[in-house]
DNA sequence: ATTGAGCGA
């Protein structure tokens, strides 16, 4: 399942991603999407998961991450 | 050291 992450706050990387979603199921690959030119994150990332990403969701939707509140969706079809 | 609406190569 692959899921979309928003309002990351900007001390989360791809290996913090991992472990926050980790505590609510299996995580298959994480990863922030950073900005290529200046190499800072863009506040979002994407988390590949292939148990428990339904719950993750419910789990971690809303749930507040340094001080923010994390914004967890299904990710679109890229195609 | 900076930014904040959004879907990645």
């Amino acid at each position: 399942m692959n899921i979309y992450v928003g309002n990351l706050p900007w001390s989360i990387d791809d290996a913090s991603l991992e472990q926050i979603f980790a505590e609510h199921g299996t995580i298959t690959s994480a990863k922030v999407i950073t900005d290529r030119q200046t190499n800072r994150s863009r506040g979002f990332g994407f988390v590949e998961m292939s148990d428990g990403g339904e719950n993750a969701i419910q789990a971690l939707n809303d749930a507040e991450v340094e001080g923010r509140k994390l914004v967890v969706n299904e990710s679109r079809p890229r195609d």
